[in-house]
DNA sequence: GCAAGAACTGAACAACTATTCACGCCCGAT
DNA sequence: ATCGGGCGTGAATAGTTGTTCAGTTCTTGC
């Protein structure tokens, strides 16, 4: 044995590693999943093709280490946001501001990762990040539900049935086309969250206040890119 | 000219065109999208994969028009279920309710029609089979804002997010997969439906006793596949 | 019956990309 | 400096399906 990994040579695999990542989270951003081909972006990484298999097995992997990637994110974001809250409804809906700001902030690549056809089949990874953010926001009805402040219900369902609300309403096909204006924006994660609270059961009038307490500062993140 | 279409054979080509719409149509119900592969179609309708060409350009026009027609089929349902209740409010749940259990009746269809991934760009009619329906549920809210027994809001939107919510809920990836028991499917409907009036501001007394109503003869309906 | 033309057939074709692999280069150890 | 072996290359390969089209069968009008 006359080779072994240096030290630097970790680093630069790692970091080619990265690269070829990241390559494929911009290309989603820009154009969708569509243009998550494997030459495209070996040359956005500045490697060839082959190389692209040094690293991931196959389209399918990189695509789900992708999905995977932006999943966490969100969910640490999702986490952050809600735990920052003075209480279970204010979490909630910090959390569900969280989904919808994220959401519309980078739309190519939220309908990447939700719901855009892939020729390659990413339904497990796709599977696992629903059911991660998911679970994040069933707990934080549970919390509310617990508290008092809203009723008994299945409160996976009504996670599920929230996700999907936000996302069609925000980068379905029928969504608003107009939401590069900043105040169309908020405008529209405020109605939105406003319909999401009000299914688990928040009242009207405190569901509007807990809106407006919680688009102010996510809303200005958005525009910052976060 | 010594060949002129005789009657007989029009009739002909139109039930030949509708045998391969119909086994488009069994083949996207069994199997989803990715079962409506000419050649296998073609199978099915007794026909070769060529004559498939005779009637349709292109599969994204068989896609197309296999959209078309199962949105049509539905938009109807929805019509003929709101308009016979007896007020705004009822046709409203009447025709979420209506989504509701045409969607889990049939799975894989309503998966397939709705967001599976297909080779051919179907989006165009995908865009307009959702703006339909989506239209409907929207002028049904209206009617029932106009009417007074709901807050002013912006009704497309909500409409939007009610669907996004029904079909996430009931044939997304997450949707609980022992539908199969009717007690359990008429769970979820009347679950899902009642999160549907709660978001756009039922009360949610009321929006209980709307969704008991509405659910004992839908589901019996779909029971026999209605 | 027969000519003309339409409809049907299904094997061959085309196009698109993920994936492979034989070769050359660079890095680490001596 | 140089040897050995992993790393990188990118042109060639492969597999999948939609689509075509020359030949065959069927239908019509005389």
């Amino acid at each position: 044995m006359v080779y072994r990994r240096t030290h630097q040579v970790v680093k630069r695999l790692a970091a080619r590693r990265s690269a070829i990542l990241a390559a494929a989270r911009e290309a989603a951003a820009e154009g969708g999943m569509v243009a998550v081909q494997i030459a495209p972006v070996a040359v956005r990484a500045n490697v060839a093709a082959g190389t692209v298999y040094r690293y991931f097995p196959s389209k399918a992997d990189l695509i789900s280490e992708l999905i995977g990637e932006v999943s966490r994110d969100e969910l640490a974001a999702i986490r952050r946001a809600a735990d920052a809250a003075p209480g279970p409804s204010s979490a909630l809906a910090a959390a569900v501001t969280t989904v919808a700001v994220h959401t519309l902030s980078q739309r190519k690549l939220a309908w990447g990762i939700l719901a855009e056809p892939v020729d390659v089949d990413v339904s497990a990874s796709r599977l696992a990040s629903r059911r991660e953010i998911a679970g994040e926001i069933a707990s934080r009805i549970d919390a509310a539900v617990r508290a008092g402040h809203l009723p008994a219900q299945d409160t996976a369902l009504a996670a599920t049935a929230l996700l999907g609300a936000l996302h069609e309403a925000l980068v379905g096909p029928l969504a608003p086309d107009n939401l590069e204006d900043p105040a169309k924006l908020r405008d529209a994660v405020q109605t939105v969250t406003l319909l999401a609270l009000r299914a688990v059961g928040v009242m009207d009038a405190r569901a509007r206040g807990l809106v407006v307490q919680q688009t102010v500062l996510p809303a200005a993140k958005a525009l910052v890119g976060a």
